[in-house]
DNA sequence: GTGGTCTAGACCACA
DNA sequence: GTGGTCTAGACCACC
């Protein structure tokens, strides 16, 4: 079964930690396609948390086009994943590298450094159990 | 002079744009040790924003040891940026690393556009006018 | 034979989904005035949902005269559609035309658009009296 | 000022109404871009409802990119109201004008007098730069 | 059983 | 002052 792992002391929302993490599942394979996440109710037991902060999170993600939820049976992940036009997506890459490599600079890390990190993060949503195809 | 930019539409929080951005430019070197930042009231006038919210951004950025906030004098770029421990910086690195990863393949994107984006990046630090040394 | 068409990632609900469609058929004539429904046994079978969710598609559209259902005997298009009185018919267009309209504008398409879409979904109605499934 | 009128009988979900009539308002100019809405607080009081219900309805407007909401200072009708796609347009302009074509039909309608209304309604939009309330 | 909406009220973050 | 998040608990709609 799924782990999650909340930390009320970051600052992050609860809702978006959730978030992110179902992402990185979706992301490696971890969930596939059609597979069903945990109820509402069950997961808001699990983890201790208000089952209206996974309504949050789970809508949130419905809306993004990452999971599918139908009323009355519960939430799925997306048979097709939503893939962004190249530009939209340059940009955004583009966002979130300037601000890892300013990061990874101020703390003083060497480039090769932050390049070896991001390889690393690559290979482990690639490396891992289920059919990610190595997408180039 | 130094130039800023603030976006009010990404919902990223003015006083956060403004740390990022001055991180940058010590990142780059378009800042360097000793240099001064300008006064908070003549930066809140050429933007258009409340003199608290420079507030918060210089006291997040002093409190972070990027800046030195010296009381009636100004904030001045501090002379010895924070190196963080090895570990640490490792942990944080894999952290971002993970997130754009994620994020990068959630939109679509190809490992190699990922990692070129950070390279980008990584390369606009270097590039710039002043002289920081491309740590390897 | 009927052929209807559920679509789970709209979030309507899929009873309203068959009503529509029925709706649909009957309005276009393609299901005319005796002619019977499937049974619900059979049309759960055939769309692969639960047979209670037909049961109040079936349910509702009695309710609303525009099939009677006959206990023991299956369901059959009613003899007689419901006419509403001109006053309400008028109120009722007026609140689906003002949704059409302003959802027309917010999408950015002009009158001529929006007044040629109804158009053709009037001669739609008229055209054929065999089924092409409504996609609505 | 802005009125709005919420019926809670109707089965809409009031964060929809909401969205709804403010989408109303744009949409016929008497909300204009960059005008601001009223507070949530100010308006869950005038409305009697709970602020969260506001919160969702500014919220997934704000999604749809038609208001802008600024932490801490408000929420404003956004300056570029979103532009969809012609062919998306097509498609979502068939679904809605289906829908009315069969309920016209349904009740009796003739087709000029389903299309006078949304002419009507068109006209509506365009003429008045004054709220007339919505009614949907 | 499932998800969706709403309330009452608390506390935090932003400008 | 503004909006954002979370809780506890109720009730409804869908399948």
């Amino acid at each position: 079964m799924l782990h999650f792992q909340l930390n009320v002391h970051t600052g992050v929302p609860v809702y978006r930690q959730l978030m992110d993490q179902i992402r990185h599942y979706v992301a490696s394979g971890a969930l596939a396609a059609g597979d069903a996440l945990p109820s509402i109710r069950e997961l808001a037991r699990a983890l201790a948390v208000n089952p209206t902060t996974i309504v949050k999170a789970y809508g949130e993600l419905g809306h993004e086009g990452v999971i599918d939820i139908r009323h009355g049976r519960g939430a799925f992940v997306a048979e097709l994943q939503p893939v962004w036009p190249a530009a939209r997506r340059r940009e955004r890459l583009q966002v979130l590298a300037s601000q890892l490599a300013v990061e990874a600079r101020q703390m003083g890390a060497s480039d090769p450094e932050a390049l070896d990190a991001l390889r690393g993060a690559l290979a482990e949503l690639n490396g891992s159990n289920h059919p990610t195809p190595p997408n180039s």
